[in-house]
RNA sequence: GGAUCGGUAGUUCAGUUGGUUAGAAUGCCGCCCUGUCACGGCGGAGGUCGCGGGUUCGAGUCCCGUCCGGUCCGCCA
């Protein structure tokens, strides 16, 4: 800011340079794709490059922190067999055994239980997963991860101590408190939000209206299976027929797939204005008010059908809201721990059990008799020890406390639908080691890169990320012919892509 | 795999119901000014309107196809 002059008095030009495609400022004018491709003039700007330093000093704090709790850094192995369930595998064409693939770990997850039986209590690492899916703006097919795992421990302990870690960097980092993180069940957020993870930064919780708003003649409600609002606070006044008729069409675009929206507006001079006046009188939609703590100036929004779409859905509105209101303010941080996943989720499309978190889990203690001979919906109904930290609606990381016991991961895996045979052949390294006194233990994985895009409000982690990838990627790949130039790979292999999900 | 928005100077974009020579801002080049800092003044260069086909007297604009990109859904244990 022109504090320093320098007279100068000798100037040598080391490198001439040609006139950059876009402008190398705080706010450039060029396009993400244009960014991408000169990413070296991109990374010039004090913008992406503070982000890359942030990014060097938060990994700094994490490494600092989690030794000085004596954990160790570990590294595993990248070129592995590939792991079933979840994502879709990257894999590698091996050289010495042709028509065989090498795998690229989705996630360190069995070498770390198995340090875990090899005595090495306390295990963290910084390091690269790989998932072959869809780019999402939160999401890298490469993506880094702050994996750790702890042996001897309960719940408390895990949350506990990574409740402390992320303390501890946001007040290193940013020099903010973020204090005791609530805790809710997974139920709760679905039944309260919508979502599994909820927004804290504004409140708006869903009331669900099934009791009162039944029976009233009005077809649609008698016939949903939930019926569910939220109060929207401060804006019948300012929100027109136009913006009510916007946000209906919102809502119904395919993406979100909403019937129709009902509103009920609480004006100011006390009158009521809503869409189902026909079905409600006044004074039983003013009963209704009550139950949302309305006030006049506020608008419930309401929706009903299947449950989980409905709850979905509102969900979606509830964000929206949120974003256009200006709910949500920069530098306004609401963690969260939700807590009590279910163990099992049921998959109508292939009809059988995936594990929500992942096969390792372990159901809650008081669950395990309840797994071993359960019939289908006992199992639906099984809790896990599994959470995820939220931080202001965006996953930063999950975990679990894992199964440590042959028999019980042999039964897991059952309910999965592997086969003894699959099982051994998939896992028996695994399977194997719990043979040999392997301590109760569990763990977590933080996302890198969305941990620094949340702390750093910031909705892409793309700019976290050096050279991140792009839809296509083509400018990170070669030919096939180039990539196994050694290796006489069959017609049938070279056909291969990845592996189906099973 | 699906939905949706977009592709026009180096860049970001505008371009009406189809109608002369396709515009603006910024950047770039030249000259002038020299305490400026988003400097200012004057002048100038720069476009196969993503690509292919069709309709039409006439297409940036309408239709069909195709390629590319963004966002979202599916997917992401």
């Amino acid at each position: 800011t022109g504090d320093i002059e320098i007279e100068v008095q000798k100037l040598t030009v080391l490198n001439e340079s040609k006139v950059p495609p876009f402008t190398i400022e705080e706010d450039t004018d060029g396009g993400d794709d244009l960014r991408m491709k000169y990413r070296y003039l991109d990374i010039r700007r004090p913008q992406v490059q503070s982000n890359i330093i942030f990014r060097s000093k938060l990994t700094l704090a994490i490494r600092k922190y989690l030794s000085d709790q004596a954990f160790l850094e570990v590294e595993t192995p990248f070129l592995i067999k590939s792991t079933p369930e979840g994502a879709r595998d990257f894999v590698v064409p091996s050289r010495l055994n042709q028509g065989q693939f090498y795998a690229l770990p989705q996630s360190p997850q069995t070498f770390k239980q198995i340090l875990m039986v090899a005595g090495i209590d306390k295990y963290f690492q910084i390091v690269k997963c790989f998932r072959d899916e869809d780019l999402r703006a939160d999401r890298q097919p490469e993506f880094t991860q702050i994996d750790c795992e702890m042996s001897f421990v309960h719940i408390e302990d895990i949350l506990n101590t990574f409740e402390g870690l992320t303390r501890h960097l946001f007040q290193e980092t940013l020099g903010l408190d973020l204090g005791d993180f609530p805790r809710m069940s997974y139920d709760d957020a679905l039944k309260t939000y919508g979502s599994d993870k909820p927004d804290l930064r504004f409140d708006m919780p869903f009331v669900e209206m099934n009791e009162f708003a039944k029976g009233h003649e009005f077809s649609i409600f008698d016939s949903a299976e939930l019926i569910v609002g939220l109060c929207a606070k401060g804006i019948a006044e300012t929100y027109s027929n136009k913006d009510l008729k916007d946000i209906t069409e919102w809502l119904q675009r395919p993406q979100i797939g909403a019937k129709g929206l009902v509103y009920v507006k609480y004006q100011e001079d006390g009158s009521i204005k809503s869409t189902i006046g026909k079905f409600y009188s006044d004074d039983v939609l003013r009963t209704w008010m009550d139950k949302f703590g309305a006030e006049k100036g506020d608008i419930l929004f309401i929706l009903s059908g299947e449950t989980d779409r409905t709850r979905k859905q509102l969900s979606e509105l509830r964000l929206e809201l949120g974003r256009k209101l200006g709910l949500m303010k920069a530098g306004d941080f609401k963690p969260l721990w939700v807590i009590d996943f279910p163990l099992l989720e049921w998959d109508e499309e292939s009809n059988r059990f995936h594990a929500m978190h992942h096969p390792f889990t372990s159901p809650k203690k008081e669950d395990i008799s309840r797994m071993l001979d359960g019939d289908h919906e006992t199992m639906k109904a099984l809790k896990a020890d599994a959470y995820d930290m939220v931080i202001n609606g965006a996953e930063i990381g999950g975990g679990s406390i894992r199964i440590h016991d042959r028999a019980l991961q042999s039964k897991n895996f059952d309910l999965l639908g592997f086969s003894k045979e699959e099982a051994e052949a998939q896992f028996g390294f695994l399977l194997g080691a719990f043979e040999y006194g392997a301590p109760p233990h569990g763990g977590l994985a933080f996302g890198l890169d969305r941990l620094c895009a949340v702390m750093n409000g910031q909705s892409s982690i793309r700019d976290f990320i050096a050279f991140p990838k792009n839809n296509q990627g083509r400018d990170m790949m070669i030919d096939a012919p180039s990539a196994i130039h050694d290796v006489q790979l069959t017609e049938l292999a070279l056909k291969v892509t990845a592996p189906e999900k099973k």
